[in-house]
DNA sequence: GAGCACTGC
C-alpha cells in the first residue's frame, strides 16, 4: 500500500517536534541506563514521543508502562499515538483506567493512571509483564507517584540489582528500564533518588508569555481581577482571557460583576461572553468554555485550578492569576483523626508558571498576576507532596500486600512516624494487620477491593451481617466524586423539604440508601433520570458515579465468591452494624450540652446542619468526616446503640519511637 | 444552623 499523505503528514509532524533533535541521544541513555530522568517543557512532545522512539529503536522489546496522574491525559494520550503508530486504539497502543480499557496482548505501548499501575502489582509485584516503566508528571508528586517511584526502586534491586545476582538469576534476563519525566522545576532530586541517574533536557515549545506583576500587594483579588479584565477588554487587541480563581463562590461572584460592568460599557465596545469552570460544575456547563466566541466578542473564562492541569481551554492569549487557590489542610490531631479544612491560600511558583503558561499554547500571550514580584519571589517552589498531607492507612496497606514494609521502603519524603503510627493502628484496629504487623487474611481480602480501607472493612463486615446489597449501595455513594445533596444556598429551604422524603431516623447513611433505591426503581432512561435528580435536588453526577462504582464492586465480589445480592430487607441494623465495624474510630459520644465528643480523640464536634440527624440528640454516632469551618462538623452521620463502642475492645498500643 | 480546590482505584 503507498503511503498515504495522511501518514507523511504525521510523519513530519513528528520529525518536527522540539524532542526529534535529540532522538539518538535520548535513546542512548535509556539503554545504557537502568534509569533515567527526563526534564521537559511542555510542548516538547516527550510523553508521546520517547515510547515510540524505545519500541521503533529495538531498545525495548517487550510492554511499556506510561502513568499519567488523571485519567484522561492517559485515554488521550493513548488515543494519539496509536494515531502516529497508524494502528487501531488498543492494538499496538493502549490504555487502562478505571471503568476503561483498551489494550490487548498485542499491545506494546500502554498509557495508564498511576493508580491502576498500583492495582497492577497487586498482581504483578515486580511489573514482570514490562521491559519499562515511564513515570510522567512526577513533578507532580501526587501520592500515587511517589508510591510507584518508591517500588520502582525496590523492584529495580530485584530484577536487575544486587539481589537478582545473589538469587543466582542471571543479571539481564528480564532487567527492568526507568524513565521518570518531570517539567523542570525540582530538577536533580529525582536523580538523586534514583542514585544519581543520568538528566536529559528537552526543549519545549512554548510562545513567550510576558509576565505583569502589580506595584502594591492586592487586598480584594475580586475587585482586582475585574479592573485587570475590563483593561485588557477596552486596550488590548482580540483575544480570550482566563481567570484563575479559588472557587465557585469567587467564580460566581465575579460573574455577576463583570456583567453587570459590561452592560454599562459605552455603546460601540466590543461584546463579552463569560464562561464559568469548575469541577462540580454539570458537563454540559463545562464544556460550554470550548464554544468559541462569535466574531469580535471576547471570550472570559473564570475558572478553578481544574484549567491549570486537567482541561486545555483554546484561544486563550490573556491570563489572570489571581494567587490564590484552596488547598485542604487537615488540623488538629494526626492525619484521619482529626479534621479537615479548607482554606484559601497562596500558590506556589510552579503553580504560578502553569498559569502563565496557559496564555503561551496558541501564540505570543500576556499573564496579569495579581501579585508583586516580590511576593512571586518568596512563594515556595512547589507545594509540599501529598504524602507528607494525607492520610496513609490504604497506601500502607496496599503496600503490605505487593511485599514492601513501610520500615524498608525509600521514599523520595518519608512520612513522619506519627503518619505512620496512626495508620498503622487504624490498619490494627480494622483487623488488617495483626500485632506483629504482619497483614491478615482480612487485611488481604480488604486490599483487593477499590475502596479506602475503612470502606473495605464495612463492605466485609456486610457479609456475616448478611446486607451486602444495601452496603455496596451506600460505600458506592460514600466513594463518589461529588456528594449527592449539593448545597445551593439559594434553594436551601426548597430542596430540605423535598429531599425530607428520603429521611431517614437513623442518619445519613440509610437516607442516601433510600435516595440510591429510588434512582434505581426510577428506570434507565437517562433524561428522565437528569428530570427526576433535578426534581429532587439531587446530584445526578454523584448517583450515576456511584452507580459505576457499584458496578466495579459486583464484579469484584464475584470474582472472589461474595454475594452481593444479600439484603437484609427493611432492616436497617444490620446495615448500621457494618458501618460501625468500619467507622468506629470516626465515632463520637453526646455530651449534655447537645455537642459531641469524639470516642478517639479530643475534638468537641457538632452534627452538621445538612444531616438527617442534625434536629436530634443521638447517645452515640459515627460519621464519614470531620470538616472544620466556623466550628467542626460531622458530616455523614448515623446514630449507632452505645453499646457497639462501649463493647469493642480497642487493640491498640502507645506510640512506639523506632 | 450551614460554604464542596483538585485528583485516583
Amino acid at each position: 500500500m503507498a503511503i498515504s499523505n495522511k501518514t507523511t503528514g504525521i510523519r513530519q509532524q513528528r520529525e518536527q517536534l522540539p524532542i526529534a533533535q535529540g532522538k539518538d541521544a535520548i535513546v542512548r541513555e535509556i539503554s545504557t541506563n537502568d534509569v533515567t530522568i527526563v526534564l521537559g517543557e511542555t510542548g516538547s512532545g516527550k510523553t508521546t514521543q520517547i515510547p515510540q522512539y524505545l519500541i521503533e529503536s529495538n531498545v525495548i522489546n517487550g510492554r511499556i508502562a506510561v502513568t499519567q496522574p488523571r485519567r484522561v491525559a492517559a485515554t488521550s494520550l493513548a488515543a494519539r499515538v496509536s494515531q502516529e503508530q497508524g494502528k487501531p486504539l488498543g492494538s499496538l497502543v493502549g490504555y487502562s483506567v478505571r471503568f476503561d480499557e483498551k489494550s490487548s496482548h498485542a499491545t506494546r505501548i500502554k498509557y495508564l493512571t498511576d493508580g491502576m499501575l498500583l492495582r497492577e502489582m497487586m498482581s504483578d509485584p515486580l511489573l514482570e509483564r514490562y521491559s519499562a516503566v515511564i513515570v510522567d508528571e512526577a513533578h507532580e508528586r501526587t501520592l500515587r507517584t511517589d508510591l510507584v517511584l518508591a517500588s520502582l526502586k525496590t523492584i529495580l534491586k530485584t530484577r536487575n540489582g544486587d539481589i537478582a545476582k545473589k538469587a543466582g538469576k542471571q543479571v539481564g534476563e528480564n532487567p527492568l528500564k526507568v524513565v521518570v519525566m518531570s517539567a523542570t522545576l525540582d530538577a536533580e532530586k529525582f536523580s538523586l533518588f534514583f542514585d544519581n541517574a543520568k538528566t536529559l533536557y528537552v526543549k519545549g515549545r512554548q510562545h513567550p508569555v510576558t509576565i505583569y506583576y502589580t506595584t502594591t500587594g492586592q487586598t480584594d483579588y475580586l475587585d482586582a481581577a475585574l479592573r485587570t479584565f475590563f483593561q485588557i477588554h477596552l486596550d488590548q487587541p482580540p483575544g480570550d482571557v482566563l481567570i484563575f480563581l479559588p472557587g465557585q463562590e469567587d467564580i460566581e461572584n465575579l460573574n455577576s460583576s463583570i456583567r453587570t460592568h459590561a452592560a454599562r460599557l459605552p455603546i460601540g465596545s466590543p461584546d463579552i461572553v463569560v464562561r464559568t469552570l469548575y469541577a462540580s460544575l454539570p458537563n454540559e456547563y463545562q464544556s460550554k468554555v470550548f464554544t468559541p466566541a462569535p466574531q469580535g466578542v471576547r471570550k472570559c473564562i473564570l475558572a478553578t485550578n481544574i484549567a491549570e492541569t486537567s482541561i486545555t481551554i483554546p484561544g486563550v492569549k490573556y491570563v489572570i492569576d489571581t494567587g490564590k487557590h484552596k488547598e485542604k489542610r487537615h488540623i488538629s490531631a494526626a492525619k484521619g483523626r482529626g479534621a479537615d479544612a479548607l482554606l484559601t491560600v497562596d500558590i506556589t511558583k510552579s503553580s504560578a508558571v502553569q498559569r502563565a503558561g496557559r496564555a503561551g499554547r496558541e501564540g505570543r500571550g500576556f499573564c496579569y498576576r495579581l501579585y508583586t514580584e516580590e511576593s512571586f519571589n518568596k512563594m515556595p517552589l512547589s507545594s509540599e507532596p501529598e504524602i507528607l498531607r494525607t492520610d496513609l492507612t490504604t497506601a500502607l496497606l496496599q503496600l503490605k500486600c505487593v511485599g514492601q514494609d513501610m520500615e524498608d521502603i525509600d521514599f523520595m519524603d518519608r512520612p513522619d512516624d506519627v503518619a505512620f503510627h496512626s495508620s498503622l493502628q487504624t490498619l490494627l484496629f480494622l483487623g488488617a494487620l495483626d500485632r506483629h504487623r504482619g497483614l491478615t487474611e482480612l487485611g488481604r481480602q480488604m486490599a483487593a477491593f477499590p475502596l479506602d480501607s475503612e470502606y473495605s472493612a464495612i463492605m466485609l463486615a456486610s457479609i456475616s451481617f448478611r446486607c451486602t446489597s444495601e452496603i455496596l449501595a451506600i460505600l458506592s455513594l460514600m466513594s463518589a466524586s461529588s456528594p449527592l445533596f449539593p448545597d445551593s444556598s439559594t434553594e436551601r429551604e426548597a430542596a430540605s423539604e423535598v429531599r425530607a422524603k428520603f429521611g431517614h431516623a437513623s442518619g445519613d447513611h440509610i437516607t442516601w440508601l433510600n435516595v440510591m433505591r429510588a434512582y434505581d426503581e426510577y428506570g434507565t432512561h437517562s433524561a428522565d433520570r437528569r428530570a427526576w435528580c433535578r426534581a429532587n435536588f439531587v446530584s445526578e453526577r454523584a448517583l450515576r458515579d456511584a452507580s459505576d462504582i457499584r458496578r466495579q464492586l459486583q464484579d469484584m465480589c464475584e470474582k472472589v465468591g461474595i454475594d452481593w445480592q444479600v439484603s437484609a430487607g427493611q432492616d436497617v441494623a444490620p446495615i448500621l452494624q457494618s458501618l460501625a465495624k468500619g467507622l468506629l474510630l470516626r465515632s463520637a459520644l453526646l455530651r449534655p450540652d447537645g455537642t459531641y465528643k469524639q470516642s478517639f480523640g479530643s475534638l468537641e464536634i457538632r452534627i452538621h446542619p445538612g444531616s438527617a440527624l442534625a434536629d436530634r440528640r443521638s447517645p452515640a454516632i459515627v460519621y464519614n468526616e470531620l470538616v472544620t469551618t466556623t466550628r467542626t462538623y460531622a458530616r455523614g452521620v448515623s446514630a449507632i446503640p452505645k453499646a457497639y463502642i462501649a463493647s469493642l475492645s480497642i487493640p491498640i498500643d502507645a506510640p512506639q519511637t523506632t
